[in-house]
DNA sequence: CACATCGTTCAGATTTTTCTGAAAGTTCGG
DNA sequence: CCGAACTTTCAGAAAAATCTGAACGATGTG
C-alpha cells in the first residue's frame, strides 16, 4: 500500500523528468532511468530499475550504459554481491556542464567548420550570387564563434554567469519554499 | 557554372545549419529551408526552395508552415505576382529569443506541475520510502524553478548576460576576423 | 467559364529510432 | 567444472517520425 504510493509518484517524475531529457534530444528513458535511481537514493541493481519502470533487461542494460558515458550514472561494485549496483549522480550542475561541454561543444565544431567550407567556395565565386551570400555566409560564422566562445566560457568556469542566478544550482536545501513564488 | 558553384556552397551550410536545428529537437528540414531563404538575401516562391533542396511540394508547404509559426520565415504578398513568396527573419537575436519564450518555457511549467503532483503524493505517505523521495523531488523542484526564472528573465530582457558575449549577437559586421582566433 | 499556376492537405509509403527477447558472456558458489 | 544469477549484445519486431504524391482549393487569365 505504502509503496504503490510512492511508486506511482516517482513514476510521475520519472516521466517529466524524462520529458525534459527527451527535449534535450536523449530518449525519454534515460530520464526515467536516472530520476528512478535519482529518487531511490541509494545504489539498486538493474533489475529492480527494470521492474520498476517495466522495461526489458536489454534496455535497462543499454540505457545504463549509455547513462555512463554521460557520467551521470556509476556503477559500483559490492564485495561479496554477485550482481552490480548503480548510483546516480546527483550534482545537477557538473551534469550539464559534462553534456554542453561534449555535445554542444561538438556540435558547434562541426558546423563552423562545414560554415568554412562553404564561404571559401563562394569566396571563389566571381558571380553576384556568390558574393550576396558570402556576405550572409560570415555573418552565420559570426554567430557560430559567439556561441562557441559562450559554451566555452561556460564549461571552463564551470559557472558561467546565467544573470544572477548560477550560485543557486548548487542547491542549499529549504530553497524551495522560498522560490516557489519568488 | 557560376551557378552550381554557390548553390553547392548553399547546400552545404544549409545542411550544417540543419544539424544544428536538429540539435535542437526541430527537423533538419527546417534548418535547410530558412538558409536558403537567409542567404538568397531575397524573398523566394515555393517551387524555388522545392528545386534547390530536392524537395516535394508538399514538405516545403508543410515546412514553410511551421517555420512561420516560429516567427522564423514571413509570408510575403507581392501585388499583381500570383504566387507567394517567403522571406527569412535575419535577427538570430529574436528568433532565439521567441523558440526558447515559447518551447523552453512551456517545457519548463510542465515538468514543474508534474514535479509538484509528485512531491504532493510523496507528502502523504507516511513510510520512510515516501519521506526519502519527497526530499529529491523537491531538490528537483528547486532546480526547475530556478531554471525557469532564468529562462524568463532571458525572455524578458530579451538580452540575458550570458557572460560578455551579449551584444555580439546583434552582429557588428566584419567582426568575422576579430573573432577567428580570438 | 475553362485553363493554368500555385499552395495545402493528408493517406499511405518509407525511413529512422527504439525496444524486445533470446543467445552468449561473466562471475561466483559449490 | 557445473549451474545459478546477472549482464551484454544484437537481430528482428514494433513504433515513431518524416516524406511523397495525388487530389483538392484558391486565384488569376484569356
Amino acid at each position: 500500500m505504502g509503496v504503490e504510493l510512492w511508486h506511482e509518484a516517482e513514476l510521475l517524475a520519472a516521466d517529466a523528468v524524462g520529458d525534459v531529457i527527451e527535449h534535450w534530444g536523449f530518449r525519454k528513458v534515460l530520464g526515467r532511468v536516472w530520476t528512478v535511481l535519482y529518487l531511490s537514493g541509494e545504489t539498486l541493481p538493474a533489475v529492480d530499475i527494470a521492474d520498476r519502470l517495466s522495461m526489458s533487461a536489454g534496455s535497462v542494460s543499454t540505457t545504463l550504459t549509455e547513462l555512463q558515458r554521460w557520467a551521470v550514472v556509476k556503477r559500483v561494485w559490492k564485495p561479496g554481491e554477485r550482481r552490480e549496483y548503480f548510483e546516480a549522480e546527483t550534482d545537477f550542475w557538473k551534469m550539464i556542464s559534462k553534456v554542453i561541454a561534449e555535445r554542444e561543444r561538438f556540435v558547434a565544431r562541426s558546423v563552423r567548420d562545414r560554415l568554412e567550407s562553404a564561404a571559401e567556395l563562394l569566396g571563389r565565386g566571381r558571380d553576384a550570387g556568390s558574393k550576396a551570400r558570402l556576405e550572409r555566409v560570415q555573418r552565420l560564422l559570426a554567430f557560430t564563434n559567439v556561441a562557441e566562445k559562450m559554451i566555452d566560457t561556460f564549461v571552463a568556469s564551470r559557472r558561467a554567469d546565467f544573470g544572477s542566478f548560477g550560485d543557486l544550482l548548487s542547491l542549499p536545501r529549504g530553497i524551495t519554499q522560498r522560490l516557489r513564488r519568488a
